[in-house]
DNA sequence: CCTTATTGTGCATGTTAATGCCTCCTTTTT
DNA sequence: AAAAAGGAGGCATTAACATGCACAATAAGG
């Protein structure tokens, strides 16, 4: 990747969040940290960003693009994808389904990354196909258009032939005692079948979703490895980690 | 090879892609990498390139520039797919794989279309979440990053359990007399299938492709039903006609 | 047809740029 | 205040670069 580019990207980065920090540039870029004070300083004497201590901060609004963004919550969900990308290791079988949070998931990775991700959503899979060194499985079905992904007896079916080292689950709902559910049942049988097949099982959740329920269930949320979210209240943390979730926030 | 023509080829390439690598240059020019550097040296004294280390960048946004056909061939697509859609009625079972000449088509149907919809390709399962009346099924396979579209074995088993009134072909090249071939294998291999399990065929094609050929081939130019074009001279389009080829142009 | 200038190219040379690591120092957090 | 995290500057390594030179191909002129 060139120096360009690369500060190309820091940039637009930067356009979402307002601030940025060195470690996770290093780790999103797939440079060292000192590469990145270099690009930060630099940026800095052309005065297309202020830096400051662990990072560097947008100077002036940001411009708006139309097209992707569409609110501030993006940010949050960029945070809870930098903590889950340290469960992601080279050369694992990830599994991955639809929703806005994985999405940014996924356009976050190491751009090193190497790993073999299957997934049910197109949007996943378009994503993926910027990283060279992952190799991306679609797993065909009926488009489900409100959420982007693939469903029905086919996906089920295919599914069945498959094991995943992790499992990155898009979530609506969970609730500690219920469990995790969703409103469509459909959905909500492909995720049963990709927990079912996957060693281990991540996923994001905004705090503000840690106690809600839908109609239907997926899975206990005991069948959760890891539980990535923001912060949270320590008792409700202690609720989760009493499961042998491992909560990170 | 010239100098100029070379230099030529570099900007064109530029235009697509945005950076260009002056060790990828060379191999991809059969000429020494100093040879590139002068050439990148020239190109960024004339202003036409942004020399960096290790390559070069575009300026600019991508270059309206009439040799390399960039804008114009887009409008030429749109062109074909509006008559391409003639041929789309309500209640049809489509077939449709990928390229950007199909993306224009699903781009431009009618809203209220009905009909079902498979595709092996993300970007037009995509693009027809937007139409409220078209199911959409995905065939899943491993992502072909180059010409985004699933391929493999998965995807030539589970065509085998379709049917579809017209299959709407991308193709790269055609020669009335050897027929529809690809520069990929494997992507041969599922537009054959895609044509064995389809009553109709349809194929857009520029007219600087009408008769051109790669190595790999897909099927004969007469199992095509329709082909769509530009203008063309008089005896190429009977050399199709008599081939029971409907040709539109 | 042969000579000769011109140009483009590849190779050998020393030089510079980009990056990662290391050590020592500064700032921040606890 | 101690510990941890972040940063600056130096050094080493690698890839990319500029330069000079030689050779080949081409074009012009005799």
């Amino acid at each position: 990747m060139l120096k360009e580019e690369r500060q190309q990207k820091i940039l637009h980065f930067l356009n979402d969040e307002h601030k940025v920090i060195a470690s996770d540039l290093s780790k999103r870029l797939s440079v060292s940290e000192d590469t990145i004070r270099r690009d930060l300083k630099e940026l800095d004497t052309q005065g297309l960003v202020k830096r400051v201590h662990s990072g560097a901060l947008r100077v002036g609004p940001p411009v708006v693009d139309f097209s992707t963004r569409q609110n501030i919550s993006n940010e949050v969900k960029i945070n809870l994808a930098l903590k889950a990308i340290d469960f992601i290791k080279d050369n694992m079988v990830l599994l991955i389904d639809g929703g806005t949070t994985n999405l940014h998931l996924v356009n976050n990775l190491p751009l090193s990354l190497k790993a073999t991700v299957i997934t049910n959503s197109p949007p996943i899979a378009m994503a993926l196909s910027n990283y060279d060194y992952v190799e991306v499985n679609m797993i065909g079905g009926t488009l489900f258009k409100e959420s982007m992904v693939n469903l029905g007896i086919d996906t089920v079916e295919t599914l069945n032939m498959i094991r995943a080292d992790l499992y990155i689950m898009g979530i609506y709902n969970i609730d500690p005692h219920i469990g995790i559910s969703i409103p469509s049942i459909s959905e909500a049988l492909v995720k049963r079948k990709m927990v079912s097949v996957s060693t281990e099982v991540l996923a994001m959740v905004t705090s503000d979703k840690l106690d809600t329920v839908s109609n239907h269930i997926v899975c206990p949320s005991d069948s959760l490895t890891y539980l990535i979210t923001e912060h949270v209240k320590p008792d409700v943390k202690a609720l989760y980690a009493n499961k042998g979730i491992n909560v990170v926030d």
